[in-house]
DNA sequence: AGCACGCCGACT
DNA sequence: GTCGGCGTGCTC
């Protein structure tokens, strides 16, 4: 029998399948969708068997070295769901089976020199591989490549490759009783007076069930190791080690909830849903429901009927809102049937929530983006909260929209596929208005609460007016009438660090990286300026370095400074900041709201991360400091971003009893984006923004796809994007356009330059095999390591 | 991606 | 004549 693998090889050449002949002994065993250790060349490399056939038109083949799983670790679907990847965003196939996967599968390889068949005792290497083997690195630093690679040769030396996993399960050593209850009775009589402990151990054992870590029972009988082990020697008791999962949210206790009582709208968007579920049938639905609206309780009662049904449910939530308010609402609903997937878990921990879900010991998995490839088997139906945020689309191979996943594995369970959001994604809009997926529309907020008042605040006026501070006078003066009445108060600012940039006074020269085309920021904590992008880090100049002057300063303001500034004019406000520098150790997310949360601070400021879900019933004013800073990004989504997180970020005021107040400062107020965010006025901002859409041939009136290419040299990096240019131009119909090569907006980064070509069209049926071309065409170059080409089917980020 | 093989210039 | 540099091509 032949297995065909994919190999562990993300490279132009190796993106195909592998034959090898399967030994007898595994013939009845290995399935397709199992990993696999395989000989390739001299070494040794994981893969995945993608089928299993009975001959091969290679003459000559190795055997599969190894069997890395007793179950497939990937069910039909899901290989199937892979090549369909591999071709929608012209990534390697391995690329995408691995996406599936949580990183602790990924294989590691290790090298290992141990000694070969002929025996040279003389050798200078011989005392330091003979116990055992060396490291391929430890070696290396002692020997020289010629001595290694002439022992290889002589047979003196061998190389061993290992294929382990990343992380294996953690285990626990525990033990349970050697004999039957009756023998550990005639075993504990016997003793008479003597040895109490190591009675009381038996004792335990025939009273309970089951095996103890030795740390439980410690705990438990007031015992020592020392005394359990004794009965291990004896064989009275056995030791073993059993399987443990890492549970992140290990001692903590989640109030059981119930169904709420819907309301009469939640009730008409929640019907279409249960029928879909109940009838069998996919359907994508959009649900669009304002901030407070009940979204999440009809997320509830879809799953709760999906469960009935003895299926599975994935929720996805983006990254930054799978906040522990969040998980509690799953948690509480349904118990120990859900797992949670987000970047904040260790690798170890994910892998042990992924291997609850194949195990089929959860029914429900809450998670970020990658949470879509969730290894069930009978889903139900999948949810996509905030429908619209960017972070759904991967920015890195493959480059995948977990929307477009979503509703293909819907379209194989067929089962609905539910899109939430207060803002809709113009896209996913526009298809709802189409009749693609069904509008679902919540426009009420539940407890019939008004929508905060939002003013904005022209910064412009302010400067005439002589407030030069970051705060203009409106917003003081309702910070501080906060602080009287020990309400709460979000301020949200789109940008970290201390500064934007610095500048010198006299000459005008900025500070910028010297391996990338973009201004440093300064870091007031150790007084640095660094670049976002490459890490590059230097100290602040005390004079210009061009014209020597000492009045170089920083302009622009990040929350660091933001954070002083509060501190100096509202001293007795307790502020907690939240932004990637102060949420970097794990768990410090939760402890900064928690102290929010209960009451400990007045102030919470911060970046994107608490644009969304935080739910604070004391907050009774949100303020906006730069409510246009993403209008000048060079994005055609940036209006659309502008108007969503001045949505989200309103929605965190006034969600309960109290009403809520927003204030919006902007130097440009006048922006329809602004505008119609204050006036909460969805519909108006869609049809506006499809205007401009329209006019100037984006989605979704359009399809776009970008071709990112960079290379060292800036002749080089022109060159080949005009090439592809020219060559798309030669090939696509009249009706689409191809655009560049243009510099990308931030030119060059880590000292390599960037330029673009995007493409926009109506249909193209043909551009996946022009955009393939390409890759094949320069797949020598790229292999060689100097050019690097990237191609985004569905692109999301401009720059 | 690795890794071997082979060709070429620089050295013992 | 030998070593090691890098360009080329293969991996079932």
């Amino acid at each position: 029998m032949i297995a065909k693998v994919i190999v562990d090889v993300p490279a132009n050449q190796t993106d195909r399948l592998f034959d090898y002949a399967i030994p007898k002994e595994w013939e009845e065993m290995i399935e397709p969708g199992m990993r696999v250790v395989v000989p390739f060349g001299p070494r040794k490399i994981q893969g995945f068997v993608i089928s299993v056939a009975e001959e091969s038109e290679h003459a000559k083949l190795k055997e599969v070295s190894e069997v890395k799983d007793v179950t497939p670790i990937l069910t039909k679907e899901l290989l199937d769901l892979g090549f369909w990847l591999t071709e929608k965003t012209l990534c390697y196939a391995v690329s995408a089976l691995q996406a599936m996967l949580p990183a602790a599968m990924k294989a590691n390889v290790t090298k290992t020199i141990v000694l070969g068949n002929r025996v040279n005792d003389e050798a200078i290497w011989h005392r330091m591989v003979s116990s055992g083997g060396v490291k391929w690195d430890d070696f290396l630093s002692h020997f020289s490549h010629k001595e290694l690679n002439r022992a290889i040769k002589n047979d003196e030396l061998e190389v061993r490759y290992d294929v382990k996993e990343k992380t294996a399960p953690k285990t626990i050593l525990s033990v349970s009783p050697a004999l039957s209850k009756d023998e550990l009775q005639v075993v504990r009589d016997k003793m008479g007076n003597r040895a109490l402990k190591q009675q009381e151990i038996i004792t335990h054992f025939i009273e309970q069930e089951g095996a103890v870590s030795y740390k439980e029972l410690m705990d438990m009988l007031d015992t020592t190791r020392s005394t359990i082990k004794s009965l291990v020697s004896k064989e009275i008791l056995r030791e073993e080690e059993i399987e443990l999962y890492r549970d992140p949210y290990k001692g903590r206790e989640f109030m059981p909830s119930t169904a709420l009582e819907l309301t009469d709208l939640q009730e008409q968007a929640i019907r279409p849903i249960l029928k879909s579920i109940n009838e069998h049938h996919h359907e994508t639905f959009l649900i669009h429901g304002v901030t407070g609206s009940g979204k999440t309780e009809i997320y509830l009662q879809s799953i709760h009927r999906v469960l009935e049904q003895g299926k599975e449910a994935i929720v996805l939530v983006p990254e930054i809102s799978l906040t522990p308010q969040m998980v509690t609402r799953f948690k509480s609903r349904f118990g120990s049937e859900v797992a949670v997937l987000h970047s904040g878990l260790s690798r170890g921990e994910k892998y042990d929530e992924w291997r609850k879900i194949h195990r089929k010991e959860v029914k429900v998995v809450v998670g970020a983006r990658s949470a879509v490839f969730a290894p069930f088997t009978n889903l139900g139906i999948i949810i996509i909260d905030e429908e619209h945020e960017s972070s759904y689309k991967q920015e890195e191979n493959p480059r995948y929209h977990a929307r477009d996943v979503a509703i293909k594995r819907g379209e194989h369970y067929k089962c609905p596929v539910v899109l939430g959001s207060a803002t809709p994604s113009l896209e996913s809009y526009a298809r709802a208005t189409k009749g693609v997926y069904t509008l679902l529309e919540l426009l009420d907020r539940v407890n019939k609460q008004a929508m905060p008042a939002v003013a904005i605040v022209d910064m412009r006026e302010e400067l005439r007016a002589g407030n030069r501070s970051m705060f203009s006078n409106d917003l003081y003066d309702k910070l501080k009438d906060r602080l009287e009445k020990k309400e709460q108060t979000v301020l949200f600012l789109n940008r970290r660090g201390y500064s934007t940039f610095v500048m010198c006074r006299d000459c005008g020269y900025v500070a910028e990286c010297p391996h990338c085309d973009i201004s440093l920021t300064y870091h007031k904590i150790n007084g640095t300026m660094r670049c976002h992008y490459c890490g590059h880090e230097e100290r602040f100049p005390s004079q210009c370095p061009e014209c020597e002057s000492e009045h170089i300063r920083f302009f622009g303001t990040g929350t660091q400074r933001v954070e002083e500034e509060l501190t100096k004019i509202l001293p007795e406000a307790r502020v907690v900041r939240m932004d990637v520098d102060t949420t970097r150790r794990k768990g410090s997310h939760e402890k900064l709201l928690n102290q929010f949360g209960e009451g400990k601070a007045d102030i919470l400021l911060g970046t994107q991360m608490i644009a969304k879900g935080l739910d604070f019933p004391n907050v009774t004013l949100v303020g906006v400091l730069a409510g246009d800073a993403m209008l000048h990004i060079p994005d055609f989504r940036a209006s659309e971003k502008t108007f969503q997180l001045l949505t989200q970020v309103s929605g965190r005021a006034g969600r309960h009893l109290l009403p809520g107040e927003v204030i919006v400062q902007s130097y440009t107020p006048e922006h329809y984006s602004i505008e119609m965010a204050a006036d909460h006025d969805y519909q108006s901002f869609y049809h506006r923004e499809m205007v401009t859409r329209k006019q100037f041939g984006y989605p979704p009136f359009y399809f776009l796809a970008m071709v990112n290419v960079s290379h060292e040299e800036l002749t080089k990096t022109v060159d080949v994007t005009e090439k592809i240019a020219g060559y798309l131009k030669d090939q696509l119909s009249k009706q689409s356009v191809v655009l560049g090569p243009v510099a990308s907006p931030i030119p060059r980064i880590k000292d390599r330059y960037r330029y673009q070509c995007m493409i926009k069209y109506k249909t193209e049926p043909n551009l996946t095999h022009y955009l393939k071309e390409i890759q094949k065409h320069f797949s020598k170059e790229i292999s060689r390591g100097g050019l690097q080409i990237s191609i985004d089917t569905q692109p999301y980020m401009m720059m």
